[in-house]
DNA sequence: TTTAAATAGGACTAATTTGGTCCAAATTAC
DNA sequence: GTAATTTGGACCAAATTAGTCCTATTTAAA
């Protein structure tokens, strides 16, 4: 099916929620978890994930929490995906560092970066404001998943 | 890494490969394997499912083997994504039967929609020609993988 | 008509990845 | 000092993927 990962949509769903929330202040992982409906440790999990690689701010202690480290503008879902699951590389041929055994430059690797820039490119024009449509959408949950009978 | 599965890069190997071989003739899974350097039981197996899903013809028997099922000009590498992973969808989301558990219409839904298009676009837009080269490539072999030292 | 060379279909196992949870430490506001 | 948080990392279970193998069927040719 050429998914990307549950924790790299989750990712994405937990983004777009503090893009949609009160800027002036910051969000606890409870309040993310209520609000999504996804469980506290895994949006614990994401919201580490997420401030270590700089797409949060964060503040520990008490009245601590989350916030965007920029503008939802200048955060792109390709932003997002990069961080979970790395460069966007389709195959291993996709990267400039295609090691192909036989070849010293294989017919297919070209082609396969073209399609890889395409594919990047998309997902890097598109911003997180866009995704959450900065209009109210509460207790977005964009997974036609388990959430809803407790699995 | 958001990657293609690895039996979804080899069936595109092993299309390529064909479409580069003479198109007079069948071909056999040994003769594919050995030119792939595939280990012939997974050759086996990528050709039952790409002749299984139209994408080659088949002929049994001795002399048998397999063949293109029509030009390399009206396969795409989306055509064999899709065979081996099914409907291209990077989420849920993605498809036009995106069930949002809390939402009639949870805004990221249209957002993915347009992502998911330009990806499966880029990939409709690749024929198995372009892949080919339509040059000489002996022994192709697109992946930095681990049948060099043979495993 | 027998035999050898192929594909067809599907079961099975091992390896890897992914999803999800939990705990102890550090930090901070009150 | 205490309660509320994030941080860091270990850990396990579940799901997926990769890869192999066996048997049946088909066909060309001896």
């Amino acid at each position: 099916m050429m998914r990307i990962n549950k924790l790299t949509d989750y990712g994405i769903v937990v983004m777009t929620r503090i893009a949609d929330m009160d800027q002036s202040r910051v969000h606890t992982a409870r309040e993310i978890s209520e609000d999504t409906r996804i469980p506290l440790p895994t949006v614990t999990r994401l919201l580490k994930t997420l401030s270590g690689n700089g797409l949060l701010d964060s503040q520990r202690g008490s009245q601590g929490g989350y916030s965007l480290s920029k503008s939802s503008d200048d955060i792109s879902v390709a932003d997002i995906i990069e961080i979970f699951e790395g460069p966007i590389a389709l195959t291993e041929c996709s990267t400039n560092t295609c090691k192909c055994v036989y070849e010293t430059k294989c017919s297919v690797e070209e082609p396969w970066q073209k399609i890889n820039d395409t594919v990047k490119n998309a997902l890097e024009g598109i911003s997180l404001n866009q995704m959450a449509g900065k209009n109210q959408n509460e207790g977005l949950l964009n997974l036609s998943m388990n959430y809803s009978g407790g699995m």
